[in-house]
DNA sequence: AAGGCGGGGGT
DNA sequence: ACCCCAGCCTT
């Protein structure tokens, strides 16, 4: 759950899971549009589809028992790694090194490596390194500690280097490296894409949702149905398109919901969105109620349009 | 080996 | 704006 996210973040999510999947095998006999719903708004949501499918496999096929090394865990969907190395140590107490993203700065810095930490050599000289220097007495405090050292002390901007217990010994402190450590090669560069949704309300305050399938985005959540195009467009194109989209007959009346784009930031693309409502005149076929939009699984995107929305 | 995959918080 | 977060998977 935690993967590429902060505790801090991810704890809420956590306790509502454990609440509600009290056992693997309530998670194993949950729908997949639960434990959407449940992982709504943390991202990265094949995270949460992977952990039901490791659910039902370690429900259904092993009797519910979990193993605990580190060369059967990483075969689990989801599990890599950074999270067969720490449940095997800190759950079986297993003499593995946890690699994440703290680790590998609070190694870079204190032994002053300068490989990328995202190059295949990289990878695998921090993976070497953080076995070398581990502490096996005591793998679990020593996992969880280092991993939280670098989140509160040897921190990635500013680290306040003066009341760290370790400067004297620190590589990166005594060549003026701080700041620089660890490398990290070529930035990821983002992508404009241009959504248009069709908010459909019929007599009934119905209107149409649709599941993204993938491979892409979002995969498996709800949305409006989509026009996607490669540049904004206007009132006369919607009108256009629409009958190719959604099933609906004339006379309807079509208006912009939102005058300036809601531009939403995934790490990779940038969303410029329009909602554009669509009063039907007739009863939708699949219509959903309005006051049922909360059930399903959605990005925060159209969460937060639905949460707007007021006819 | 490189890129896709979210959303939020800090600077 | 840009960076990073208890990374993993696919291509």
């Amino acid at each position: 759950m935690l993967q590429q996210t902060r505790v801090a973040q991810g704890i809420p999510y956590y306790l509502t899971f454990v609440k509600s999947f009290p056992t693997v095998h309530h998670l194993a006999k949950a729908k997949e549009e639960q434990v959407l719903k449940l992982w709504q708004g943390l991202g990265y949501y094949s995270r949460a589809r992977n952990l039901h499918a490791t659910a039902k496999f370690i429900s259904e096929e092993r009797d519910g028992i979990f193993p605990d090394t580190y060369k059967e865990l990483i075969k689990l969907k989801g599990i890599g790694d950074y999270t067969a190395s720490a449940i095997a140590s800190i759950c079986f107490d297993r003499p593995e090194a946890v690699v994440d993203g703290n680790v590998y700065r609070v190694l870079a810095r204190y032994y002053g490596v300068e490989l990328p930490i995202n190059s295949k050599e990289g990878i695998s000289f921090f993976r070497e390194l953080a076995h070398r220097v581990k502490d096996v007495q005591n793998i679990k405090d020593y996992n969880q500690g280092i991993m939280e050292f670098g989140a509160l002390q040897c921190t990635p901007k500013n680290p306040d280097c003066n009341s760290c217990p370790l400067h004297n010994d620190c590589v990166a402190l005594a060549t003026d490296k701080v700041a620089v450590l660890p490398v990290k090669t070529k930035k990821t560069k983002i992508r404009k894409r241009y959504f248009n949704y069709l908010v459909v309300v019929d007599e009934n305050n119905s209107t149409l949702l649709q599941q993204r399938i993938g491979p892409g985005i979002w995969q498996n959540l709800y949305e409006f149905p989509l026009l996607e195009t490669d540049k904004e467009i206007e009132l006369e194109e919607v009108g256009e398109s629409l009958k190719g989209i959604v099933a609906v007959e004339a006379p309807f009346e079509v208006y912009l919901y939102n005058e300036n784009q809601v531009v939403h930031k995934l790490s990779h693309q940038h969303l410029h969105t329009r909602f554009w409502i669509i009063h039907a005149a007739d009863k939708l076929e699949n219509g959903i109620r309005i006051s049922d939009l909360h059930k399903y699984p959605v990005p925060v995107l159209i969460a937060d349009f639905i949460k707007a929305f007021k006819i």
